[in-house]
DNA sequence: GTCTATATCGGGATAGAC
DNA sequence: GTCTATCCCGATATAGAC
């Protein structure tokens, strides 16, 4: 039996090494051999149990990000409304860092594969867009431009803090071994984001 | 003349080229074809010219980005110096949203090609690091991470309202023909990054 | 300086042994 | 199901004519 799951164990170091090296080099820029070399099988068996390199992207999606935000917001409370909805992004981004950052490569390229996978973030957004126009309706929220506030909203959520690339400028002198309270986190982005959008009331 | 004058012609073309199709499909999602088909030039005049398609990358931020981010800080007046920095930062965003585009690329995948490129944006964010710290020593600003912080405003700085992906969101009925009054953009940004800093005297 | 034709390399996918 | 060896295509870069 030990032989009847090893597919699946296959399948798994394949979809991990995928995850990582997609989010450090690209969908492009990573090949093949790289993935198989990472996860230690051989080159053959991303087209056997994918079905090529394409597929494995959409299923780390499928793997990964299976249940991502299915959360509804009925517009009662936007404030509220929008604290769940970055806690929501918050944690989704904590937990797969690799996956935001693929996700974000992506967008900003327009990828012809974002398609069948931008339905993941788009409901977000778009629950996002509505939670502004209510807070903004029922007067908790101040700005001028929805168009604009969207984008600054999605920026701040989605500039993903795992990205090593701004520690030359921040010259840590933090422990990074000791992992950071996914709670102070959360409070530090509701905080930015209800104070930047004049929200008194936090 | 206009003999001696082409080379530079034909330089500039790919570089536009190039420019549109990097940012559009990243680096190396852009073949030198491409680039050459949509200059209507020959293949050959990219390797004659630049020496190569990475080379092209490096002019792009050479030819576009000479004078990026001279400015010095003096920090006797954060707030002052803080909207003068997203003022910098959101002029040369709307003067060159392709370029912004395709380093924000760069930078999430950490390519190797980043490396003699970001100078040109690290300066900028070391002084937003310094603003922001002294900002909150003399008691302007109100923030608990610096770290964080960072992130957050550069995350509002760098998320480009250009880059279409956010359309079908957003679902714009205005008229995007009507070309949108800078200081607008600028005022918005403003606004939101010193609101999240708890900035009360704007 | 610019073009066409081609050499060379590397990547994805597959054939076939085990 | 997994491996090695190979095919085939496409991309960069170059050679050489004009």
């Amino acid at each position: 039996m030990k032989h009847d799951a090893q597919g699946k164990d296959v399948k798994l170091k394949i979809l991990n090494a995928a995850k990582k090296l997609f989010a450090k080099k690209g969908f492009e820029g990573t090949t093949v051999r790289q993935i198989c070399d990472e996860a230690g099988v051989a080159l053959a068996l991303v087209s056997y149990h994918f079905g090529g390199k394409e597929n494995v992207f959409y299923a780390l999606f499928e793997t990964f990000a299976p249940s991502f935000l299915q959360k509804e917001y009925d517009l009662a409370d936007p404030i509220d409304d929008l604290k769940s909805l970055i806690r929501e992004f918050a944690l989704f981004r904590l937990a797969e860092p690799e996956l935001i950052n693929l996700l974000q490569q992506e967008v900003m390229m327009q990828s012809p594969r974002l398609e069948k996978v931008q339905n993941i973030v788009y409901a977000l957004w778009l629950q996002l867009r509505a939670i502004l126009e209510a807070g903004k309706r029922q007067g908790q929220f101040d700005y001028e431009s929805l168009r604009h506030t969207v984008h600054f909203v999605v920026g701040t959520l989605i500039f993903t803090r795992n990205s090593p690339f701004l520690d030359p400028v921040l010259q840590l002198k933090e422990d990074l071994s000791v992992k950071e309270d996914q709670e102070d986190v959360i409070r530090y982005t509701i905080s930015y984001i209800l104070s930047g959008l004049k929200c008194s009331a936090q």
